[in-house]
DNA sequence: AAGGCGCCCAACCGCCTTGGT
DNA sequence: AACCAAGGCGGTTGGGCGCCT
């Protein structure tokens, strides 16, 4: 948004898959510059695709920090009680879910996103697409087969609907808590922002091989939507709607449009504060932070390099003077 | 060897929301 | 208030690939 219309190209788009070559024209062009107004990429690129296509390409391959390969037990499990409790969209629970977790942080629901992308947030390197293709080729069979394993138990052992069966069912991350499908009957035991939270770094704990640093992923659960962290002297730090520049302006400077990203700034470091509000914040969890991101070691050191310049294809990145984008 | 079939996944499509004019 | 463009999302498609017969 935000972009002059005299910006629109008139170009026939390309369609299909994207070449080696236009992967790193995207690339590099984004690490080096931002995307900016998407519609505008593929005109300073010299790329044939529309902005669509090129954001994208951009969040489900070319972003820095995504994981490939097969999905482990505990993103599976993660993505399974994820979907059981929020569905595809913003149709089943997560209606419910999302007012809870507004109300609770004094948020409007809209700062939420729903569905597939909701679950990703919680499957840090992990896009909604992946997820979603996941779940249509392989967990959405298993599911049903294991409901229809359960609706033979149901009909021997008791009058319960399998839909409530499965809601109920235990599972090693599962929480206590049963929905029925009216949402009205929401048993908090605990609290389901504390569920999701703790559901977030259980299974991130366990995951294996780590990506070394996910800054969009973790800033876009709790942290993110949340819409605040506290740093050590208790003041909130707002990120997206309301980012507080004078905290945090010598490291982090705040993208043109805040709900993509975070500017990297010259000295490719965060500051301490930034570091003791995400370790104050009590969502996140010190555990995940030190047995995870690394933060100092990565950002200063070549690991940190070698990862945000995927060490092959834009080895021309320049952490002192380019800016480096975060995406959620 | 080759044709059929099913699976996987990248990409497209259409719809909705948001924000600017 | 109405319109328009961009961004974002979930649903769907279709090409590529491997397996089976």
């Amino acid at each position: 948004m935000g972009c002059k219309p005299s910006d629109k190209p008139k170009a026939k788009y390309r369609k299909g898959l994207w070449s080696p070559e236009e992967d790193l024209r995207l690339r590099n062009y984004i690490l080096k510059n931002g995307h900016g107004c998407w519609s505008s990429v593929p005109i300073n690129t010299g790329l044939q695709r529309n902005g669509k296509s090129c954001r994208l390409r951009w969040i489900n391959y070319l972003r820095p920090g995504l994981k490939r390969g097969t999905f482990c037990k505990q993103e599976e499990e993660t993505i399974l009680t994820l979907h059981r409790m929020l569905g595809n969209n913003g149709s089943s629970f997560y209606s419910t879910l999302t007012l809870l977790r507004a109300s609770s942080r004094g948020l409007d629901e809209q700062s939420y996103t729903s569905g597939w992308s909701q679950i990703a947030q919680h499957l840090p390197g992990r896009t909604d697409n992946e997820i979603k293709n996941y779940w249509h080729s392989y967990l959405k069979k298993k599911v049903a087969k294991a409901e229809e394993m359960e609706g033979q138990t149901k009909s021997q052992y008791t009058s319960t609907s399998s839909s409530e069966i499965l809601e109920c069912s235990p599972s090693p991350q599962k929480p206590t808590t049963c929905f029925n499908s009216s949402h009205e009957s929401v048993q908090k035991s605990p609290p389901l922002v504390s569920q999701l939270d703790d559901l977030s770094k259980d299974q991130s704990c366990q995951r294996s091989p780590l990506p070394k640093i996910l800054f969009a992923e973790w800033l876009s659960l709790d942290q993110v939507h949340g819409g605040s962290f506290a740093n050590n002297i208790g003041d909130p730090w707002v990120l997206k709607e309301g980012f507080d520049h004078s905290t945090t302006s010598n490291n982090l400077q705040a993208d043109h449009d805040l709900g993509h990203g975070f500017v990297l700034n010259d000295e490719g470091i965060f500051g301490s504060g930034f570091h003791h509000g995400i370790s104050h914040h009590h969502g996140l969890g010190l555990e995940m932070i030190n047995s995870q991101f690394k933060f100092e070691e990565q950002i200063s050191g070549p690991g940190f390099v070698d990862f945000v310049s995927g060490g092959d294809l834009y080895s021309d990145f320049n952490l002192q003077n380019d800016a480096m984008y975060f995406y959620k």
